[in-house]
Parts: structure tokens; C-alpha cells; sequence
DNA sequence: CGGGACATTGATCCGCTTCAAGACGCGTGG
DNA sequence: CCACGCGTCTTGAAGCGGATCAATGTCCCG
């Protein structure tokens, strides 16, 4: 869908970084810089790195012959992404805010000349993947949609919440559609359940993209499927 | 629902929920034995060893407050199982027919003086587990429960199946409430959609739980939801 | 000001869940 | 050997929740 698009078009007040090896995927060290839609790799390409996202989101995703898509995650700071199995990358990677990252040659069938910190760093990270995944499983077989998506908001309250006076502030990077095909939904389905939480003032909406979250504990409990538990239903 | 009796009868018919203080967890490199429903860990267990399956299955499974159950994966032999997070199993898991498995010493906060062999099949275990993860949601993101079902199928097609002449026996081990678990369905839905499959002649089956690919294209077309590529339909 | 991408809202339809009943296999005990 | 009970699988009927299709609203940016 996106065409590999020029790098150095916005938001480049930052530093003098103009001799970014043109098309080549990257240096061991070196901040890598991605502006919305621009892809960090794809499924099944050789994984020359790993990357910490030192800023900014992307996205995870598979897609299937039909079209459909699978998002697989959000790769949010401090998270580390594109770890390969078989040397290979097994999903696709493309940025959905502008995006910095700093790549790690990872050459995980050379194991024994790897710095061992590093290596046990990877192992880490490798194993928290699996958790997320599971996490996401369990979010992925909520019963309700409005579940579903109380439940994704609560991940990213814990994840990137901002406190705001004495409530909690989500800056949603991703949109409807994003969130529809993490959750295993349609955007309209996403967009009447948020609706919904508005309308039991749980949320508060400034725009599209911005929300307060005015009753925490009521999220909590709609997320678990404990609406009995909340005074908002 | 279930009711607790003795485990030890060497009897492989009902599964059967036994819960077992792991007074001994086993010792490393001694084959340890399950019968059916006996658990290998639960979850938040401290990790002492992670396990390689040698005979049998396991059910890997996370619960929910409401006491809704995600099956997270299936174990079959030459799985590597029970990699822990932060030194802890973040499933629980149990036999579902007899079971031999392998434990190995797993101290991933320590991996300095582990044998550097067994660190790289680790990592490798590890990665693998996350592309499993991820294909496990391109099944349940499926949109109808006869794709998911007919991908299941060919799931254990590849894993377990077994040549019978031209065609491929797949002998099930889980029962269709375990398939609903894992798939995001009802037990009620899983048969209806094997029954499908049945009267499309994709499929036989001699009992429950031992049937015969009749059509093996016509089921991978199917698992991708190319339903017009199939005469069957 | 106008165009495009995205979000919201509405109406309808379909597939899954739910609840219920019956069938089947299997082990036990008479 | 057969009757019984239990767990599981199958099948049916009804209701509901989300998908789909369509129209409108909103924001951003050129």
C-alpha cells in the first residue's frame, strides 16, 4: 500500500543526521528514524536487527491471503521488536507515528561470539514477547466487544498514560482501524463501543484520538466482564 | 464440574482436574510421567525447569476472573515447554492423555554458566513459541468458525497426521471443548462445523475423535477461507 | 474553500451463542 | 451379559451481537 516514501521529509529539527545510509536497512547503533506509514521491515525478510523503539509507535501485523489483517501488536518504547525465527522476520513492521529506533545486529545462530549481556537481553525480551502474546489472547477472546475494547484501553492506560490532574489522560496513536484488527473487529464495532463508554461517562473524549479517562476503576471492571461491578452500566 | 479422583489408575479415559502439590517437580534429565488431567505446572508457579515433551500432549491454558479458559497452545512431542517470564510459568499446564516429558534445569536469570548449547536451543524454543503465538491468531482471527476449524484441522494435519494408505488419519486428543478454547468458539459450534465438513465429504470420521481426510486440498482451501476453490462447498 | 481520510451513527442481516434435548460410547455393578 | 450412569458429542430452536452496507459528520491540510 505504501510506497517507500523519502525519509527526510518531516520533523527533522532534531539533529544533524542527514547521512542516514540511504535504503539500507540500518547501522548497528545508529538511531534509526521513521515517519508514519514507512516500513522498519517485512514478513519473511532476512532479520539483519533487532530494534528498541527508543520513540514513537509501530506496528505489528500479518496478513492473510484474503487480505485480512492481523495486527499482532504495537511496538510502544522501551519495547523490543522484530526478533526473527529462522533468521527471518515473521511479521511486518511499519511505523504509525513518527518513529525512532536503535537497531541491534542480531545474529542469533552465532550465539557463543555475542556479548553476553546483550544475549540475555534478548532472551528477555523474547520471553516477555511470549507474555504479551498471551496477554493478548486473552483480550482477543473477550466474549464482548465492548469488553474487547475497554480491555485495550486499559493496556494502554498502563502503557502510556499520561496523568492529568487527578485523572489519566490515552493519546491513542493508533486509529479505529488499527485497534479493529488488534482486537479481532470491525471499526464501527470499535467506534460504538467507545461511543458506548462515553455515554456511561467512563471516558471523556477530546477529540477522536485523545481521551480522559474520568473512572478508572469502572474500566477496569468493564474489561474483566464485571459490569455488575461498576455503577457507569 | 469436574469431580477430583485418584489419578493413578493408569487409565487414559477421563480427563480428570487433579490438582497435585508439586512436592516433586521432578529432577533434571529423569523422564517424568502424567496421567491424564494431572497438572505439570500451574500458573505464576516459580520456574524450576522447562520441559520437552517426549510422548503424549499437553494443554497449555489461562484462566480468566470470570472463569472463562483460553487454551493458549497445544504440547506435542518435541515441544520445548514451560519457558518462563521473570522466572515464573505464565500458563498453566496439564496432560490430556499420558504424558512423558523431559525437564531441563532452566535458570534464564543465570545464563552465564549454562551450557552455551542449551542456551541456543532456548532461544530457539523461545522464538519458535512466538511464531506459534502468532499463527495461532491468524487461525482465531478467522471470520467464520468452519475456517477456523477446518484451519485447526490442518494444524494437526502437519503435527500429528498420520498416512493411512493414500489418505491422513488425524487420531484428536482434545476433546471439542478444548478445540473451543483455543479457537474462541463453543463446543456446540466446533461439532457443527466438523459435522460440515462431514457432509461435504472433506472428512470422516470413524469415532469422536478419529477421523480421515478425505480431501486434503479441499480442507487447506477451505482454512483459508477460498471456500470457491473447493468443490466441496 | 474543497478534498480526502477518518469517525460516527443508523438499518438490516447473518452466524454464533445459548439453552435444551437426545444420542452415543464406555465403564461399572448387578 | 445386560442395565445403568456418566461424560461427551450431536442436533434443534430461538435470540442476540456484531458484520455489513450506507450515509452523514468531523478534522486536517493543501
Amino acid at each position: 500500500m505504501y510506497a517507500i516514501s523519502p525519509a527526510d521529509l518531516g520533523t527533522e529539527k532534531t539533529s544533524v543526521q542527514r547521512r542516514r545510509p540511504a535504503r539500507s536497512a540500518g547501522a548497528e547503533g545508529v538511531t534509526r528514524r521513521l515517519t508514519p506509514g514507512q516500513h522498519l521491515f517485512f514478513e519473511s525478510d532476512r532479520a539483519a536487527f533487532v530494534y528498541k523503539v527508543q520513540s514513537g509507535v509501530l506496528r505489528l501485523t500479518r496478513t492473510q491471503k484474503d487480505g485480512r489483517r492481523q495486527v499482532i501488536a504495537f511496538g510502544f518504547p522501551g519495547d523490543v521488536i522484530g526478533l526473527p525465527c529462522e533468521g527471518r522476520h515473521t511479521t511486518e513492521c511499519d511505523a504509525i507515528t513518527p518513529v525512532e529506533v536503535l537497531p541491534r545486529r542480531c545474529d542469533i545462530s552465532e550465539p557463543s561470539g555475542m556479548d553476553p549481556q546483550l544475549r540475555a537481553r534478548l532472551m528477555e525480551a523474547a520471553l516477555n514477547e511470549i507474555r504479551m502474546l498471551q496477554d493478548h489472547f486473552l483480550i482477543f477472546g473477550r466474549r464482548l466487544a465492548s469488553e474487547k475494547v475497554a480491555a485495550f484501553l486499559v493496556l494502554l492506560l498502563d502503557r502510556i498514560g499520561e496523568p492529568v490532574g487527578e485523572l489519566q489522560l490515552i493519546r491513542l496513536p493508533m486509529n479505529r482501524a488499527d485497534i479493529a484488527d488488534y482486537l479481532g473487529l470491525t471499526p464501527e464495532t470499535v467506534s460504538r463501543s467507545i461511543t458506548q463508554l462515553r455515554a456511561q461517562n467512563v471516558i471523556a473524549l477530546d477529540d477522536a484520538n485523545t481521551m480522559v479517562v474520568r473512572d478508572e476503576y469502572c474500566l477496569r471492571c468493564l474489561a474483566e466482564g464485571d459490569a455488575e461491578l461498576c455503577a457507569c452500566a
